[in-house]
DNA sequence: CATGAATGAGGTTTCATTCAT
DNA sequence: AATGAATGAAACCTCATTCAT
């Protein structure tokens, strides 16, 4: 990596990080290119010097992110029997909503809309992040950790925005409180489950 | 109510109504006032004629959707004992999602968020709506239904997150689904509350 | 005159003086029909009921406002010497000022303007007010009692709006100024012409 | 002053005629962003790339057109004897008008309404410049060359409505008269004072 | 690689006018 | 004789995007 590379990864970090705070407080549509520029302290055009569009920066950003949460995912539950890989599977999604928390805010809020642009692309990346919790309650399922009546689709998703919806709820409101605490009324009120 | 109240009254009725389901899926700031104008079938003056502003306009709305969400919990839990009322609540909940399937995907995306216009009104009415759940849960507490070490808070403002995303999610995901399925899942999932 | 019509010629009037003070503070585009309806306590509807425009009735404004000066020019200067005219006609354009300050205002803010809608209706109100004080300045000039070399239409233009102006400027700026003031610099001033 | 710089300002001097000129004529409720970018010769969003708002250009522009007009009296005056002074204001107030015509007019139209938003800067910016044309007073009433019993204040802003209303309708109503005319006429007025 | 002035489509808001009551 | 809800053209303003430097 050259110095000019290395300077333009640099400014895409940037971008990425003023973006994805600006959108979590107001909304995409809310964000103006200049808020973003002004944040990541470059000049308008140096947004558009590196992504196609607007549209075009948040997708890559949604991508991104959930890119990083899937990742996080695969190694939490990396060789765990059943019952352990789904507490594990909270503890990761916590974990990273507090390293990444506007991005979770973010999710929150696009997660459940309809008719967005980037709705379609949005779909994708759910399954791909809820598949990997799929995955591991089908293992339980199938090993009898899990109760074989269990519908596994639903179960991920319920498993997947209660963990995103307390977690947020938690930094948004009562940021003083501590993780372990949120983990654990996490983990008891998903008690059915894992 | 003379002919002309009842006239404005309707008209801001049907812009109430229009609003709502385009705010759901679009959000707010990419509604635009032309969109609610033409599917509340009036012209764009008579939006500005109801409301101040379009701003004011979704302030209304946040508080007459939440003002019919608190009246339903607080008929729901009525005169029932703790562990029923709570269960009470949750299906009054579950039904009020379905009948304002809209305004509840539009409170998903807007609870979280900070920095918006509104955002003191929305924890005004975040408040009256979780302080009906928690004095519910609080009755529990005393009464010994519920567990002596439960943070109420913490546990109505979880009951009233999980509830929303997974009726949602249920909504948008999984709309074939038989709401007596959801409500069973949401009380097994709650049940160290509940 | 019956019962209908006086209610109606009271509410014109009120139309007329509601109007005169907006337009004198904030201008003809400045002053909405609103703002009108509000000061004169009449609904809006109402002032379309008595008037055919708001240009209609700012014209009808204009016409009643210099009538009344041009027969107040016309009584101060009966059968007075040319001399003493001059000064009369100083002293009723005082006068008139004081009494009607923001139509005078409202004079003083369009008189100079060009392109406005009622441009031409000024022009010929303003012909009809300085042609009497033209009238009285010829007088003077053939009496000897002005100087010959005098431009008559000149010396009237002059004369009305150095009239205009300094006595608004007196409304406007200074107030707690006495009249008498007023008129002994404003006659000091137009010394050579009066 | 790199090139950037130079175009942006050659931009905003654009601007400033053109909305100059338009409000002289129409006052400046009457007109429209679209005029003023019509005639400037540039889109309607680069007037608010340079303006924070119409009414801001229109402030600035006051600004601009009153300083010039100070300047031009503070260079009039310097090292003449009382006397010569008042009437090098006059002659500098007139030659200003005659340059500046539309700004004449303008100024003309706003200075004696209340209630604008810009209200505010216009008075002091008229203390700025009848100011300048008091201290030339005093030193002729300290001098003796003007009458001791003369309100110094009082004087000054007769002046400068007097100068302003004669020259405006002179060039309103009587462009043909020659400058010397007016000059004259002027004087003779003033006498008193100059 | 980065900049920032300029653009114009499209958004929010205002307001003179109409009309049913 | 008066009212006030509704209208839509036209105003002000925003902002994603372009482009010359």
């Amino acid at each position: 990596m050259d110095g000019r590379t290395r300077r333009r990864e640099d400014t895409r970090q940037r971008l990425f990080e003023a973006a994805v705070e600006l959108i979590a407080e107001q909304g995409f549509s809310a964000t103006t290119v200049d808020d973003i520029a002004l944040r990541a302290k470059v000049a308008k055009g140096t947004v558009y010097y590196n992504f196609a569009s607007k549209t075009a920066l948040f997708e890559e950003l949604l991508r991104h992110g959930i890119g990083l949460l899937t990742e996080d995912f695969r190694a939490a539950v990396k060789g765990l029997p059943p019952r352990d890989a789904v507490a594990a599977l909270i503890r990761a999604q916590l974990e990273y909503i507090r390293r990444y928390r506007s991005f979770a805010q973010l999710l929150l809020s696009e997660m459940w809309r309809t008719n967005r642009e980037w709705q379609q692309t949005l779909v994708l990346l759910r399954e791909e992040a809820i598949g990997t919790i799929a995955e591991t309650v089908r293992a339980g399922v199938d090993s009898g950790d899990l109760p074989a009546d269990l519908d596994v689709r639903v179960a991920a998703s319920a498993l997947f925005g209660v963990g995103l919806v307390v977690a947020v709820d938690w930094l948004v409101f009562q940021p003083d409180r501590p993780i372990e605490d949120v983990e654990r009324s996490l983990l008891g009120l998903v008690r059915r489950v894992a």
